[in-house]
DNA sequence: CTCCTGGACGGTAACGTTTCCAAGTTTTAC
DNA sequence: GTAAAACTTGGAAACGTTACCGTCCAGGAG
């Protein structure tokens, strides 16, 4: 039968204060035995824990929530699109941490909107959390200041405000990437810019500074910043830039997307430079050519993250604002050990 | 300036307190106001307003929440591992919908633990949530009935409790991908199946009855029970079935993470016979051979749910339970395009 | 001019919890 | 044996919102 009608036990949850009459105790006492029993005498706290346990009773967060002070026992997460694996993992991560402080995690999540994103964080504030995490956007977040919530930012800082930060090595991991090329005779690299993240500065860094290391000039038209951060737009200029005259001999995609985006591309060309991404992803390894990326944990950016957060949210942590970040490491596959001739048509 | 300090009227948020006494009127006009103005004479709403901007008070959902009858404005979505682009893609989907209507999402991740489920939904209820989404495990969900929570399942159903279900047609999905197979002239098709999970069941289901409408026999040894539902454990049984002395000339991976597997051993071993994945997934059309899937749109099984879990939640909708299911399609890449005769070794 | 009607508004009682304080009870110390 | 200290316990006051119930005022009808 499908409940439409309320329980015969009458329609309304239990309460504290049902628990309280049949245990035949005072309010007080079932609050203190819920949250952990102490002050109250075991004999006591057993016969509230019958009443519970008879009634079914479950605590109110929302009106435990309600006091000031206790936040709720949520954490917010907001981030961009979930479908990218990369999302994703950091969305995982952080709630299995959270879950097992007995957190949830409310999720916000936005669509590399910086209008959408600050009501979205509104929106979350105004129900209570105990802290967000925030994959932030460009755009001010001095606004978060006033929240008085603390705040994680994951994958990027943002501007306005100084709070935590778990993040990966972008420069470090853009170096590898093209260290690693430079390293099988490559010197014309060419990288793939999503627009105007953070992370993709930073790796463009790592770029320069693994060239000027070697000694070599960075061909500036070879860095090409995309006027979106997706595989198509990739595609479309691993296109452009492979039939121009003098193509590059490799190509660094400073993101997974863009990575399949120039895989994408090649394939139609039937062309084959070095190709190294910058993050891992899921069948990677199984390409025609397996491709060679610069990984990190993500799953650890989202752990990392939730743990700070749980411990700012509890008062446990009181240092200034932290700065976490976590190393790159090179992943070799074939398709960034292909030296600089390879660069020519298949099978010619 | 970044409102490092707390505003001067004090550390905490402002409330509609705050806003009445700003605004030189009672605390009831102030909620009409919030709540849409009606039977406030515009004037006086104009200086509500005013106030409410200049303190810049924002409601705090978490004591609306309290108020018996207002639910929160909250759905809590319980699902299986994120990463699995699947739950990602009806996550994302159900969150911009819910988005829309100014709802936000509570998400409960649970990794295939009936036990955990039953704690991470009870969690949720306990925060008051408007609606429940449950992609559900094996187990009785009876215990559901009793929450007061209007509930929507996705994907599969669940025993105990009738309610609202989103779903795909996994039966009509299986005999499409096993007719297209059988047209091949494929005669021994294995089938992989996930353990015991509703979806796999109907599917194997469709694999029968495309077999029994051929007027075939189903060779149960090709039909493959695995012990877990992930990438490692579809390898491993492939291997084991190719190198039988009677292989199957087709295989059927009824989930997309088995169709990784599949393709794993597969080219290790140098064997292409031919393949047909349940689910569309990442990069399925850039390896080696493009791989045929029978795919559905996933992200609408994420927006019907949020959309139907909304209605409920708001009364709206007071019809029996529902039932929707979502078409198949299959979609050719050359991996089920195989001919039998094809499943020897590579170059041979 | 008075009475009545109706809209606008103010005040107050919930909602279910936590926390504080006072009162009661036991234990400890002398 | 008494005083003080420690521990239990009950009750009441919040938390910020909504809903209801009055009161007040304006305006129309008689």
């Amino acid at each position: 039968m499908s409940e439409t009608f309320p329980n015969t036990s009458g329609a309304a949850r239990p309460t504290m204060i049902d628990v309280a009459r049949r245990a035949g105790v005072g309010l007080g006492t079932v609050s203190r035995v819920v949250n952990g029993g102490h002050g109250v005498r075991e004999e006591t706290a057993q016969r509230v824990r019958t009443a519970i346990d008879a009634l079914g009773f479950q605590r109110n967060e929302v009106a435990r929530a309600l006091r000031p002070g206790k936040k709720s026992s949520s954490l917010a997460l907001v981030l961009g699109d979930l479908t990218n694996p990369f999302y994703a993992t950091i969305a995982k991560a952080s709630l299995e941490v959270a879950g097992q402080s007995g957190f949830a995690v409310v999720l916000g999540s936005v669509d590399e909107d910086p209008e959408g994103e600050k009501r979205a964080i509104q929106e979350l504030v105004s129900r209570q959390v105990a802290g967000l995490m925030i994959v932030p956007d460009q755009g001010d977040h001095a606004f978060l200041a006033g929240a008085g919530v603390p705040v994680v930012f994951v994958d990027r800082p943002a501007t306005g405000i100084e709070a935590d930060i778990v993040m990966v090595d972008n420069e470090g991991g853009g170096r590898l990437a093209t260290e690693h090329l430079l390293a099988q005779g490559h010197e014309r690299i060419a990288i793939l810019m999503a627009p105007s993240y953070y992370t993709t500065g930073r790796r463009l860094r790592g770029f320069r500074r693994a060239h000027r290391a070697a000694g070599l000039e960075v061909d500036e038209s070879l860095v090409v910043q995309l006027p979106e951060g997706n595989a198509e737009s990739a595609e479309k200029a691993t296109r452009e830039l492979m039939l121009r005259p003098d193509p590059p001999t490799a190509i660094f995609a400073s993101t997974n997307f863009l990575t399949e985006g120039v895989l994408r591309a090649l394939g139609e060309l039937k062309l084959e430079p070095a190709v190294v991404g910058f993050d891992d992803f899921r069948l990677a390894d199984m390409l025609p050519t397996p491709v060679t990326v610069v990984a990190s944990d993500i799953a650890e950016l989202g752990r990392s993250a939730a743990r700070l957060l749980l411990d700012r949210a509890a008062g446990t942590d009181r240092r200034p604002p932290q700065r976490i970040v976590l190393p790159c490491a090179l992943i070799e596959r074939g398709s960034g050990e292909r030296p600089p001739s390879a660069g020519k048509r298949k099978g010619r």
